[in-house]
DNA sequence: CTGTAACACTTAACCGATCAAGTCATGGCG
DNA sequence: CGCCATGACTTGATCGGTTAAGTGTTACAG
């Protein structure tokens, strides 16, 4: 089947190709009755401009990229990235923007994957997430002038805009939460040490401990897998001073907490309690549900889908905070049986 | 920063377009020794080929695309599309192909993407998933001659070929393995009723009850989502004739069963065995863990990609069958309590 | 009645590649 | 020596849009 061309239009219509072009994209230089003619075919045959030949002369690609650089035996499962897409598609779609998906392996891959969607002029922008101390993607895309949003922060991204919730806050929350109940020794099973956010959570989680006079504030390092998240539960709940509540970084790793504590004979939420970070339908599903600090993600992504065509459309943007995640409390949280 | 192009590359060798243009694309009509002097200019420079000029001149777009017609808070959990996306990308990004993402809400949906892609002329081919029974968008397909490959099956789709995994088989091993336990009432949490994978399923696990001179084959329908099979789970424990052994359509409704089997106090394994189909971390992370039909979701994903990528250089591609599904026992099955 | 401005177009250059066709030097052969 | 084949390029058309500049018609002011 052949795909129509404008020059097809111009030909039914008796016009020129400019006149069509000029139709189509609303310019002036048409009369009313010959644009609506054209439209009309337009309509009839089933035009839709290339891509290709659009975006060489000097227009837009119509599409942004993201390239996700985690094992995919982790993006499988953690429900965050599929919640994010959903939510980028929804401003994009309006738009009739397409996303380009790329898995790579490490930072440096990204950055490969950045120059030659670049020089292929196949995206106008990107999204950058899982952002890094001294990222070398931040300096790559100044250099490249390509546009770019970075999700989760807030960090040192120079010139290029953040969206970022506000970890610090949500973390106080659930200590405080917990404290409330009366729990005294929590501990937390953080994500990727080397991720930014995580190390803002960390900062938090310590400094909010630390101002209600808790004893500990421990942290054990992972990296959102459920095998992790396990491994570390069971070290935390075998040490000598066995933490009342357990705060996870992410969902999945709560959920295989939960497991490991099931396994051991510990109870929860009586003898432990379990936060997850991130409310995917996961901490609904698991009995007893999981206690989470739920924030919209898809909301997060149509957020920083906007952004991004703001700074492909050449407007000026500032970083956005997105909505702080709140506490859901569920089944998994309770006060700690005193002794 | 201005993109290279082959005429900078041109101008630096002191040779003509077209001579780097043959010499770049290892066309003869060069000399070796220029050939060398061009590349290694090109790769100096940092020199891609402008994506849209390629595909402007009847080259290809380098890009397939993707449509999932699922509600988010179906994918932000559902672990096999991110799987089979990552067995994709192994495949494309070796070959330097995009993967174009897009998510819709109805089939008729997916057919305005798929029109829309390819008088934009912006992908080459498209993966679809999700067949269901008169799929309306195989016809589509097939007078755009836009190459596809269709994921799951096998059904009746005409000329376009097929990656298909023997469910039906994968089905009477779990119902074998069952009975081998000593169940003899068995039921099923299925998936969406009307994809054509839901209903091969469903048909093979009646006739093999059946085979096996079961007294029932109760299949209750679902959608996938965890509430959806916690209810439909509900529904089959509270029945006159409680099931001994239940198998759902995929890991989170499992998952979900589990959790509401705990809540009403029937023990799994020993009262309740409970078989997940696909395998994902979520199955080995909650507490027993769950028997699976484990199959290789990325590497499905990959036979697909190699499959339309055929497909898009024009070879001739047959269906092909992946990797059936094979049980994985873990500590949600058991022989029944006798009573 | 003329000058000119506004409108409704057409023409053609351009984006950056690909590729068929043409040019020019060189070499081998009868 | 002339002829043809070959290699190593160059030239220029082409893909399908966009857009600046040009053209022809009409309307209206002076």
């Amino acid at each position: 089947m052949k795909r129509p061309t404008i020059a097809d239009i111009a030909q039914r219509a008796g016009v020129s190709k400019g006149a069509v072009s000029y139709a189509l994209n609303g310019q002036p230089g048409v009369s009313e009755a010959t644009r609506k003619r054209i439209v009309a075919i337009a309509q009839e045959i089933g035009f839709n401009p290339n891509s290709a030949a659009r975006a060489l002369s000097g227009a837009t690609a119509k599409a942004v990229g993201l390239t996700l650089c985690r094992p995919a035996r982790i993006l499988s499962i953690e429900p965050f990235f599929m919640g994010l897409i959903s939510g980028f598609e929804a401003e994009l779609a309006a738009r009739s923007y397409a996303l380009t998906l790329q898995v790579v392996a490490t930072p440096e891959n990204e950055v490969e994957v950045y120059r030659r969607w670049w020089g292929e002029r196949r995206v106008d922008g990107v999204f950058v997430s899982d952002l890094r101390d001294d990222d070398v993607r931040i300096p790559v895309l100044q250099t490249l002038r390509l546009p770019a949003v970075v999700i989760g922060g807030p960090g040192d991204t120079g010139s290029i805009t953040q969206v970022w919730s506000d970890d610090a806050g949500a973390v106080a929350e659930a200590v405080r939460y917990l404290v409330a109940l009366g729990h005294r020794r929590i501990a937390r099973v953080g994500g990727l040490p080397d991720l930014l956010h995580t190390q803002s959570r960390t900062r938090a989680f310590t400094d909010v401990c630390m101002a209600l006079g808790l004893e500990t504030a421990v942290t054990v390092p992972s990296d959102y897998t459920g095998e992790e998240g396990g491994r570390a539960t069971r070290r935390l709940l075998i040490g000598a001073e066995r933490p009342t509540a357990i705060i996870y970084d992410n969902d999945v790793m709560a959920v295989a907490g939960l497991a490991v504590a099931q396994e051991m004979g510990i109870r929860v939420p009586a003898d432990l309690s379990i936060v997850a970070w991130d409310d995917s339908p996961l901490c609904s599903l698991v009995h007893p549900s999981l206690t989470a600090l739920s924030r919209d993600i898809s909301e997060y992504g149509a957020q920083a889908a906007r952004q991004l065509l703001a700074a492909v459309d050449g407007e000026q943007v500032t970083s956005v905070e997105a909505g702080t995640a709140h506490l859901t409390p569920r089944g998994s949280t309770a006060p700690p049986r005193t002794r």
